[in-house]
DNA sequence: AAACGATCCAACCGCTTCAAC
DNA sequence: AGTTGAAGCGGTTGGATCGTT
């Protein structure tokens, strides 16, 4: 019997593209060469044409997947960072799994990639909590819990980050103020964290070490609840009152829905800081270098509270 | 060292939308 | 208005890698 080498399949039941002796899987080199040739030269779009233009024996399809998703010179490769983390949780709690939309609001990431860390990192943790990740239960958690807690992480993180950087993040009467390598801070009308626009990034620089942004590493969450944050223990304190109150109302209160409401983080400042700054990279690389948001008794406590619901 | 399971992510697939004619 | 091809989007898959036993 004959079969396609490409496809492994029998060329009796070939389809159209097997007739074409087209390619699939793993691009090699060579392939990934022509292709930045062929588009250094002439430029994309047209994939149908380009491939075959370019000597390709892949669908264009194939081909614009590559090209968006791997070889654009502004991919961005490396972790997900804390900042981005927070994007991600955001824009997803407004937009669902608009993935494409979402990636228009983090500068260099794919559709693709935010689709991988939804589906690996955030359905992880409810799968860990058992709740539906569309559940109301684990959106408020997202929301009144992560969320918060990852502005702490990255207040903590531009605190640590000293004197290696000009990073500073403080807070004072309800403010909250992050500024590093003195760049531009988020414009946000409320007291959100402000973040600045890695003016510096290149794909050169993009690999996972943090070092090439010039941040230090983010320790684990675990490590998390001994960092320092305006000379106390943030975490700490963040932790003993966090229990969740689920209002006969529908009202959700937490000690770091504190952090939301009373510093007035108004969300619609994401949004206006967004819309002005889409086309910038904003992120200053504070990787999170580990998904470990949540600890064993974070889990159970939070299982608990699911539970008395 | 080997086997196994879990996790990650690049790539594919099918469907929808858009634009040109 | 209808058709067709290109492009875009979200869901899914499969192989590579990593961690555990």
């Amino acid at each position: 019997m004959d079969v396609n080498i490409n496809t492994g399949k029998s060329t009796s039941s070939l389809s159209s593209e097997d007739e074409l002796d087209l390619r699939r899987g793993p691009w090699t080199v060579e392939e990934d060469l022509a292709l930045i040739n062929y588009i250094a030269t002439h430029g994309e779009g047209r994939w149908n044409s380009l491939a075959r233009c370019a000597g390709l024996k892949r669908t264009g399809k194939s081909c614009r997947l590559r090209w968006l998703n791997y070889l654009r010179p502004d991919v961005r490769r490396g972790n997900i960072t804390l900042e981005e983390q927070l994007l991600i949780l955001e824009l997803h709690s407004r937009w669902g799994n608009r993935w494409s939309k979402i990636a228009q609001y983090l500068p260099g990431r794919t559709d693709n990639e935010i689709k991988n860390y939804w589906r690996t990192r955030v359905q992880k943790h409810a799968k860990q909590l058992k709740c539906d990740v569309n559940s109301k239960q684990f959106k408020d958690t997202m929301r009144y819990l992560w969320m918060p807690r990852l502005v702490e992480r990255i207040q903590a993180a531009a605190t640590t980050t000293e004197p290696h950087t000009t990073a500073t993040a403080t807070t004072s009467g309800g403010s909250s103020t992050t500024t590093v390598n003195g760049g531009p801070t988020m414009g946000f009308t409320d007291n959100f964290i402000h973040a600045p626009v890695n003016s510096n990034f290149t794909p050169e620089n993009s690999g996972n070490s943090s070092e090439s942004f010039g941040t230090t590493h983010v320790s684990d969450f675990g490590d998390y609840y001994g960092i320092p944050v305006n000379n106390q223990s943030v975490s700490q304190e963040y932790y003993q009152g966090n229990q969740v109150n689920y209002g006969g109302d529908n009202s959700l209160t937490s000690p770091n829905c504190n952090y939301l409401n009373n510093q007035g983080m108004d969300f619609q400042g994401v949004d206006n800081y967004m819309e002005q700054n889409s086309h910038q990279n904003w992120s200053f690389g504070l990787e999170d270098t580990t998904d470990n948001l949540w600890n064993v008794e974070d889990i159970y406590v939070l299982q608990q509270q699911f539970n008395n619901m």
